[in-house]
DNA sequence: CGAAAACTTGACCCAACTCAACGAACGTGG
DNA sequence: CCACGTTCGTTGAGTTGGGTCAAGTTTTCG
């Protein structure tokens, strides 16, 4: 997807990798009727509780994460997102956000009207089976996360965060030269996991030494992403990377 | 629901639950063929990695969870199922199952062809939206599961997971007498948790000190669901209780 | 009735947390 | 373009929640 592509040409890509789509499918998103909007880090796309918003966001570029924060004030990052991502289906349906989403970097969103998309939907089933197949793949990528936070120990769960960063991102056509620029600060990566962002420090320090990621001034970079899986157990099954249909 | 009722009742007011349904959807639905089979304790109705299987299954008594295994040995239970639930949607559109689902006791369930479902969900919107609905609810689910594993402590976890289990309970007609019987080893409430079973034991016992939860012999049930939930910081909102579409 | 599964308890340990201080980079406004 | 506040990263010292190990008891079920 080259710059002058137009914005909708993200979300032809992400949901063909969902699903087959004929050329009439690809056309009709095409024609989607869409506003651009960009937001600022740190800046709130939707907000916990809040009623659901009337449209869906396509990231064109840029990073967010969803979290959701407890009483008592620690807060848990339940998903990232990225160029090609769709980061509220739910509103389609649901009355409610059931997290809040927020921008990890200066973010550029195509923002589309929900009764747009459902139209969409209702006409074309292909285009309606890969949204839903979307779902499908993000409840798997969160039970993944659930057994990183839950059973493994510190150090393979920042790796097996940062592999999942790093392969989502490939698929996503993000990958320069090989290497992949982690766009979360330590603490966010520390909400992500489960940790604090000292023992995250501690942890990364350590991945360092072993070579297994590369630390600029005020970025986390990932080279050696081959002996990082094996070190992180890192199995990409559950991103479904491949979806053809079952066979009948 | 009572006995006499035909299997696929269940699955009707399920899907009720999850988005207005017309009397015809609910005819066609009741309409849908299906086989039933039980399943015995600690057997598995699907594994990690397999091919998907040509059905869905769909609980009608008894109590199933999905669970992930690590490399290193332990295992994190990812999702709890009970009557009404419809166990692997995924095989619907996805080749390979993403984890193992296991039944924690005797399980009987209706198993629906893959074909059947997707040629109900393509002749009835109302029924595809809902089955959307289902995995949307699944998704957020999984979501509050992270928080929980990542974010709180153990006595909030496992209160927590207790109530969330009293509250699908009730929500699928499960409530007897107001007491909700836990169909739950402390060893797998330590898997859904993130908890060894050791500690899952200190952990009950303080909560049944406290008049939290309430202990027999091979038995766990919960009796003062209202106190039990605010010492678990429980928000029932994640689950989508009230799916009405929200206004255009 | 015997074996397996589940529960219980105690003693000890350690991975990760807390607290605290400081330094480096960023960005914003004057 | 510099000053200064804010965010982010780093490091050390001390603590602790929950894990580990191990032994024994109770319950279930074939």
């Amino acid at each position: 997807v080259s710059d002058i592509d137009p914005p909708m040409a993200i979300l032809v890509r992400k949901l063909a990798s969902r699903g087959a789509l004929a050329a009439e499918d690809e056309a009709a998103i095409l024609a989607l009727p869409y506003v651009t909007r960009t937001y600022e880090t740190r800046s709130y796309l939707m907000r916990e509780g809040e009623p659901a918003k009337r449209f869906c966001s396509v990231v064109l570029s840029g990073f967010a994460c969803g979290h959701l924060i407890t009483v008592r004030g620690p807060r848990q990052v339940v998903s990232l997102h990225m160029s090609g991502d769709i980061l509220n289906l739910q509103n389609l349906f649901l009355k409610q956000a059931d997290r809040n989403v927020q921008a990890l970097t200066r973010l550029d969103t195509a923002e589309i009207e929900r009764e747009a998309l459902k139209a969409l939907a209702a006409e074309r089933p292909a285009v309606a089976q890969a949204l839903w197949v979307d779902t499908l793949v993000d409840a798997s990528v969160g039970r993944s996360w659930m057994v990183n936070i839950g059973r493994r120990d510190a150090r393979t769960r920042v790796a097996h965060l940062l592999c999942e960063f790093a392969t989502r991102m490939k698929a996503a056509g993000l990958d320069e030269g090989g290497g992949y620029e982690i766009p979360m600060t330590q603490e966010q990566i520390g909400d992500a996991t489960g940790l604090t962002s000292v023992h995250v420090n501690r942890t990364l320090r350590s991945l360092a030494q072993n070579g297994l990621v590369h630390r600029g001034k005020r970025y986390l970079a990932l080279t050696d992403l081959g002996k990082l899986s094996s070190d992180a157990e890192f199995n990409p099954l559950y991103l479904q990377p491949d979806l053809s249909e079952p066979a009948p």
